[in-house]
RNA sequence: GGCUCGUUGGUCAAGGGGUCAAGACGCCGCCCUCUCACGGCGGAAUCACGGGUUCGAUUCCCGUACGAGCUGCCA
């Protein structure tokens, strides 16, 4: 050999780069919901393609029968939609390189006669073992004394049984109809090496790898195949995906040589985990987008974090729109450590949205959580206002407003304040005062409210504090409350306004 | 067990032989202020460990430890 096998390859990936145009794709499975490091991959995929102005495909991986679940496909386009993942090409936007789904490509054979060649090649090979003697294979590995989830784990090495069988026997039982897949076969000795932009080369005895499956006995392919065929056949120039596949892209370059075809450029990424740094599962909470959306994150600010999720921008700004991302995206750039999420993050970023979000978005949205709370009728477009700047998800809102509704249980002690210099018998005082005042009041806005405290504490040369502390708790009932007293009564209007100060009157009065 | 990968403050991260080792979240303090927020200012906190290579390693190499992924007729 004149130059190192990965030499070349990267040649002829520099070649692709520049010659042909980014295709990049997105692969779900239909088994649910949609995993962040999935949508954080739909991300990254989506950004490289932009970034050089490619395509962006959307092709369902559902090769897996027993998997399916109803509606997961609406929750894949629903999730598309709602990020602004939008593809260029897909199952209801062909490209012309359709179909796009993989159960719709089986049905064509396309899998099952690529296999084929690759049998002829002699770099496949039929497969008649039954599950018993698949179950004779296993062996125990053992694990360290101490305990591990390593400890006693199974693992079935398959032996290459059937690549023995003559041409006869295969004929016989396929006449017969004895079920079988087919296996790749793989050397026993070599290696395998493989360029990833992100993790460099990486090489592999072949000895270390099993002879996988590639189609499988129900007919379908298994996703490794399906995955270099499809690649193959749709001009996917850059594969993005997480990082649990690293350790099975050997066997996809393997599939790219036997075929003879040039391997894409790959882009695994890094893995996301939660606070223990363990891979997220489902009772994290936060493991898909449909969770974080109930959770009261809006899709802008989830896209967000998730981008910032293994990768930074060079001017290091964090607050990005999906256009600006495209705009300085770089994969390149991609860390290889993984990445935990963190939700105090999250919450923090969704805040900096709601904050700097248009009066009117942010009231259309939050106008069910605060429904939700408020049944009277008060200003809720101004309670909305109020809210704005102290929530960090839609589901903040309902305790911020909740006195409001009504006023809560309290105890005295919330009108002794020492920084404000008041307590409970100066508030008693301060509340007897105006009370007749606010009685005398008929115009509730802000302004009016505001003149009628100001003026006596003026009249009274108390400090701000002493005279608005006590009317604020009075009428809340609270600690903090988004607003302060004006605000609060012109919400709450004369009535209520007045009943809860005398409530407040008597509690202090005893 | 084997293979592969990873390791910069609590978290996300920049940097990549000579830096006072950026920035952000969180935390703490101060200012603003009728509360809580917002906003402004400041602070504490990091190169996993051990060996090399080098005049000099956070940066390069090798080990160790720890973590993760794979080891399915799942993807």
């Amino acid at each position: 050999m004149l130059f190192p096998n990965y030499l070349y390859r990267i040649d002829i990936m520099k070649g692709r780069e520049n010659m042909s145009k980014v295709r990049t794709r997105f692969a779900p499975s239909p088994t649910g919901k949609m995993h962040v490091g999935n949508l954080r991959t739909a991300l990254y995929a989506y950004l490289i393609a932009k970034h050089e102005g490619g395509d962006f495909v959307l092709r369902i991986e559902d090769t897996d029968q027993e998997r399916y679940v109803d509606g997961a496909l609406d929750i894949i386009y629903n999730t598309m939609k709602g990020t602004g993942l939008l593809h260029d090409e897909g199952p209801e936007k062909d490209g012309g390189y359709g179909p796009y789904v993989q159960s719709e490509r089986q049905a064509q054979g396309i899998y099952l006669e690529y296999a084929k060649q690759l049998v002829e090649k002699g770099e496949a090979y039929y497969c008649f073992c039954s599950k018993d003697r698949l179950e004779s294979l296993r062996t125990t590995v053992k694990g360290p004394e101490a305990d591990g989830d390593d400890n006693g784990k199974e693992i079935i090495k398959y032996d290459k049984h059937c690549l023995h069988l003559s041409k006869e026997e295969i004929e016989k039982n396929l006449a017969e109809k004895v079920p079988y897949v087919i296996r790749q076969n793989i050397p026993l000795d070599g290696k395998t090496t493989f360029d990833d932009v992100i993790f460099g080369e990486i090489s592999v005895d072949n000895e270390e790898l099993d002879d996988m499956i590639l189609i499988k006995s129900d007919g379908y392919p298994t996703y490794n195949f399906a995955n270099v065929v499809d690649d193959h056949l749709m001009e996917i120039s850059h594969v993005v995906r997480g990082n649990e596949y690293l350790s099975s892209t050997p066997k996809y370059t393997r599939l790219y040589q036997a075929f003879g075809w040039d391997e894409p450029v790959y882009v695994h990424l890094p893995l996301i985990t939660n606070e223990e740094h363990k891979k997220l599962s489902k009772r994290s909470g936060h493991s898909s987008f449909e969770d974080l959306l109930d959770q009261g994150f809006i899709s802008e600010a989830i896209v967000n974090f998730v981008a910032l999720l293994g990768w930074s921008a060079p001017n290091n700004k964090e607050i990005m729109s999906l256009d600006e991302l495209v705009e300085v995206f770089d994969y390149r750039h991609v860390n290889k450590s993984p990445a935990v999420f963190d939700m105090v993050k999250l919450r923090w970023m969704n805040g900096e949205y709601l904050k700097n979000m248009e009066e009117e978005k942010f009231f259309n949205l939050a106008l069910p959580y605060i429904k939700e709370v408020i049944s009277k009728d008060l200003d809720i477009k101004r309670i909305a206002e109020l809210v704005k700047t102290r929530i960090e998800t839609f589901l903040d809102i309902k305790d911020k407003i909740d006195f409001f509704e009504e006023l809560p249980d309290y105890d005295i002690q919330m009108f002794t304040h020492k920084k404000m210099k008041t307590n409970s018998e100066n508030s008693l005082l301060v509340l007897n005062d105006l009370l007749p005042r606010f009685e005398a009041l008929d115009d509730y806005s802000e302004a009016a409210i505001e003149e009628t405290i100001i003026s006596y504490i003026k009249e009274k040369e108390i400090k701000n504090g002493q005279g608005l502390w006590p009317v604020r708790t009075a009428v809340s009932g609270k600690q903090s409350t988004p607003g302060g007293a004006y605000e609060i009564m012109s919400i709450l209007g004369k009535e209520e306004s007045l009943r809860r100060i005398r409530i407040a009157i008597e509690k202090l009065s005893f």
